[in-house]
DNA sequence: AACGGAATGC
DNA sequence: GCATTCCGTT
């Protein structure tokens, strides 16, 4: 709904409107709070600490002050902030580190996302090359934003001269003013040092390895100008790597990659899990002051490469759907040897990635595949509508509708109802732990599941047929994982995915049970489901019933992993209910798929530069953001 | 401290 | 849509 039809696909609100939504034009607080977190600064105020996007209000006051200054409301208080930051827990924005006082953790898992694929776990680049620097394990977030660079543009990337620079270094500096501060942008130009010190390198290079989001990330943090590092590049200097993005080395070999597509980072992934590294806030994708989605550009690249649309796909979700997308192994490589895994968090939920070891519980899945994937992607449920009260009524509109339109389309999901388009959105979905109770842990009968998942799934997947078509870039598509409910993936125009882009196909992400013509590429994915697929792309399997299996498998690994989200569980549960069954059943969360390497299709020239270009019109979205009061 | 409903403003 | 404000509850 938010988005503009045209390209067909939308993102979550918030993960577009970077600080200053389009009616609004004021900075989101959010985002306040990101650039005040890499403002050194700004350190004894807030700043990183614990896991992975998780950061402490050191000094509510000032904090609240701070924020009222940026948005001239002087009485501003911690009382008013923190209801804010309430709000974006359902929002999944943000989440409370329960037990630490003022301590929230940003959801980067959406806030970024999106779309990284894979990476490669096995090969080298992935692997971290520096151990990452966080300490507290983390308990969620699992993926690095990343960006990669080259997935933008190689060619032109924004790093160039003019863009990057200029712009990342604006928007780093200005924002955290006040209103007499704010407006100017242009203060402190410390910023592509000293900012982000704390990060300190390590955990980007690691992420960078893993993830290669084609826009994602890299696009937007870029545009903010990485953790200290947007400034340096010199255009000509571009390493694959690139110093911007966190990661270090791009996944993909060169230019075009290896994956076109991209995961989304989203997807939870435990950061012991799959990172080796976790990824320090400090370095965090954030890292870039603002980041700012422009819708419009979103939708103008994905349209012009239907690309992204299938990156989409390639979201956690979407993974579900390519079940076949592996990675190689995982295991962190390298790992291990610097960094112990026990590091990052013992607890429960590292979730082995780790195929090897997983439990035999789900034995349904044995014959999907082998492994069980080494990522486990979780999916999230839609978030919730706020509004489940009155919503009842309302339904709040968009959320359900979207979600009918367009995750039906894939078919996978909505064999029964896709008619009507269900709902998701029940309510907010807090992070407790509750969630992982609430799950449901049996999967094992279909029609749980279906429930369950159902929704999720409903809205990632457009029942029409068009559905691969209709994803969104990766990137985003991450992001909107929150949202689904909302509006976040709509149903693209469907380009007729006729064609599947060499990327595409490399991804493999073409999830569309009901395709035409798969590629072998991404038959073999499907496979992964459906056992008896025949070659020709039929599958024997009721979707149903593959899902199912695919669900199992994620609800152990789930379990094992661990409890990313409170709150997804909670959506779903809440879904659940709300939503009887009719969906099919998958997973938000459950799900983690891993996403394999093999990809190697190199993205289309076209789409990088696509990319280089959302970028900078990205960049540019995010300076506008400082007005005065 | 934290949560979240409700009303309200922009 | 995103807070801001108020406020009762846990």
């Amino acid at each position: 709904m938010k988005t503009p039809g045209d390209t067909g696909f939308a993102f979550p609100d918030w993960a577009y409107k970077p600080e200053s939504s389009p009616g609004s034009r004021q900075i989101q607080l959010w985002h306040f709070i990101l650039e005040l977190l890499r403002k050194e600064e700004y350190q004894e105020v807030i700043a990183w600490q614990g896991d992975y996007g998780e950061f402490v209000i050191k000094d509510p006051d000032e904090v609240a002050r701070l924020w009222g200054a940026r948005k001239c409301k002087p009485q501003m208080n911690y009382d008013k902030l923190s209801r804010a930051l309430r709000y974006y827990y359902n929002k999944r924005i943000l989440h409370k580190t329960k037990g630490k006082r003022f301590t929230y953790k940003f959801n980067f898992n959406k806030l970024v996302l999106v779309n990284y694929p894979f990476i490669d776990m096995g090969s080298a680049r992935g692997v971290p090359q520096s151990a990452p620097p966080v300490p507290t394990g983390g308990s969620h977030f699992r993926f690095p934003p990343s960006t990669p660079s080259e997935v933008l543009s190689p060619s032109e990337d924004l790093r160039s001269p003019g863009v990057f620079s200029s712009v990342g270094r604006r928007l780093a500096r200005g924002s955290v003013s006040d209103c007499s501060d704010g407006t100017s942008t242009n203060s402190e130009l410390e910023e592509g040092v000293g900012v982000e010190d704390r990060g300190g390198p390590g955990p980007e290079r690691a992420f960078r390895g893993l993830l290669h989001p084609r826009l994602s990330h890299d696009s937007l943090f870029r545009a903010y100008g990485g953790p200290g590092g947007l400034g340096r590049p010199p255009p000509g200097h571009r390493v694959h790597g690139d110093p911007l993005s966190p990661f270090p080395v791009s996944p993909l070999p060169g230019p075009g990659g290896l994956l076109g597509p991209t995961l989304s980072p989203a997807l939870s992934m435990t950061p012991g899990s799959h990172l080796p590294y976790t990824p320090s806030p400090s370095l965090s994708p954030m890292l870039g002051s603002h980041f700012s989605f422009n819708p419009e550009d979103m939708k103008r690249y994905l349209q012009a490469h239907h690309q992204s649309v299938y990156n989409y796909h390639l979201s956690p979700r979407a993974f579900f759907h390519y079940p076949n997308i592996v990675v190689p192994q995982p295991h962190r490589p390298s790992a291990a040897p610097d960094k112990p895994p026990a590091a990052h968090h013992p607890s429960h939920h590292h979730a082995p990635l780790m195929p090897t070891h997983s439990h035999s519980l789900h034995h349904h899945q044995g014959e999907e595949h082998q492994h069980p994937s080494p990522f486990k992607f979780k999916l999230q449920p839609p978030p919730l509508g706020r509004k489940q009260r009155d919503g009842s009524a309302s339904s709040t509109g968009g959320s359900t509708s979207s979600m009918g339109s367009s995750y039906a389309a894939s078919g996978l999901l909505t064999n029964s109802s896709s008619a009507g388009p269900p709902k998701i959105k029940v309510e907010p979905i807090s992070d407790m732990e509750s969630e992982e109770e609430v799950e449901v842990t049996d999967i094992s009968e279909e029609e749980e599941l279906l429930d369950e998942e159902g929704d999720v799934f409903a809205p990632l997947y457009p029942t029409n047929g068009s559905a691969p078509s209709t994803v969104t870039n990766g990137a985003l598509g991450a992001i909107a994982e929150d949202d689904l409910d909302e509006d976040v993936f709509k149903t693209p125009a469907a380009p007729p995915m006729g064609p599947l882009t060499p990327t595409l196909l490399g991804l493999k992400c073409e999830p569309a049970p009901p395709m035409g013509p798969l590629t072998p590429t991404l038959q073999g994915l499907k496979s992964d489901l459906a056992p008896p697929i025949s070659p020709g792309g039929t599958l024997c399997i009721p979707l149903k019933l593959r899902f199912k299996r695919r669900w199992s498998e994620d609800q152990k690994m789930e379990a094992d992993g661990e409890r990313e989200d409170a709150e997804d569980k909670k959506v779903r549960a809440e879904k659940d209910e709300a939503e009887p069954a009719g969906r099919e059943p998958e997973n938000g969360e459950g799900l983690r798929k891993s996403p394999s390497l093999n990809l190697g299709c190199p993205p289309p020239p076209a789409q990088r530069r696509a990319s280089s270009e959302l970028q900078r019109a990205t960049a540019q979205l995010s300076l506008e953001n400082h007005g005065a009061c």
